[in-house]
DNA sequence: CCTATATTGTTGACGAGTCAAGCATATTTC
DNA sequence: GAAATATGCTTGACTCGTCAACAATATAGG
């Protein structure tokens, strides 16, 4: 019981942690716009895409839920259109019964190396520019650290288990990416 | 024409990238879930309230929209969502009769005092207490860059007018501030 | 002044992704 | 090895915020 007597932000972090909220809208919506002129694909769908490419052309469900932040249902449905795109396929899982792969068509490879260059182009031209060379380091592990913190939270919570609060209200989205 | 044969993300600049995506998903989210949790709040409807204290109780809808990077239906939604709750009124703007102020009530003053402790801790320990303090000065300043760049563009795009593409397809999210 | 154009805010229709319930398969416990 | 529990994916109902069209007011040009 040292302190807490009265929370404030001083400036700089609140410009720190407003900026970072405005940047993130501001760079993921133009990003998007340039992705859907370009090539009629939604940021979260490249990015779907691009981590199918990058685990070799396949993935679970669940696996790509926890990378790109989203719960299982909106992976469900994300995938079900891409399938119907024809840029992927489902395949159920031999080792396990429930699991479901979903894996990249020729076409899907394709869009993937399509968009890349676009993307690449808008991520560099939108975000990495605004980076001077040795600052790059420090945000990548700024965000690092966030990443693993939250999730390692999230991680022993699930041990703890039980008797937490359910939580949630006026059902709106940010839910436990379950 | 001196260069662009393939572009690519150094493993650094990947890194950066995918780590400010799931930052912002990770942090926002659990910030989301404790004010629902603590005051019923959305962290865009905490937001607002926020904004508008710091602007002295009151401010036009379409500066709301700009503050918070939101289209001009999604303001007037969610205030009609605080004026149900009683946080805020409607006041047209005497020197420009199409303008509206939302004006916070007293009870909007009480919730967002009320919200500000458990957001400013949010804040502190979700995003703030990852950065070394030197740090924090080169986050803001990336931010800013970043808000600034893309806000310019945005202006001399609405100068040179007109013979744009339509733009947007599958009428997803992301769409243009206006 | 009066018509053309731009800006502000609201609304119906819509797509996106969440939630919770449901079903199927795995894993654990006794 | 059977019952209890956990995990993986899907789906109906729902909320959120966008988009496009609209009404009202403001501003510019002749």
């Amino acid at each position: 019981m040292t302190k807490t007597p009265f929370p404030k932000l001083s400036e700089m972090e609140g410009s720190a942690w407003a900026g970072f909220l405005r940047a993130h809208d501001l760079v993921t919506q133009r990003l998007d716009a340039e992705l859907r002129a370009s090539n009629d694909l939604a940021l979260i769908e490249f990015e779907i895409l691009l981590h199918l490419a990058r685990a070799g052309g396949e993935k679970r469900m669940a696996q790509i839920a926890h990378d790109v932040v989203l719960t299982g249902g909106g992976v469900t449905r994300i995938v079900a259109r891409l399938e119907k795109l024809g840029y992927l396929t489902r395949r159920s899982c031999p080792k396990d019964g429930r699991g479901i792969f979903a894996v990249l068509t020729d076409a899907g490879w394709a869009k993937q190396r399509a968009a890349h260059t676009v993307h690449v182009e808008g991520v560099k031209r939108l975000f990495l520019q605004n980076a001077k060379h040795d600052e790059l380091a420090v945000l990548s592990a700024f965000f690092d650290r966030i990443v693993s913190r939250v999730r390692a939270k999230e991680q022993s919570r699930d041990d703890a288990c039980a008797l937490d609060k359910p939580t949630t209200k006026r059902g709106g989205k940010f839910p436990q990416t379950g």
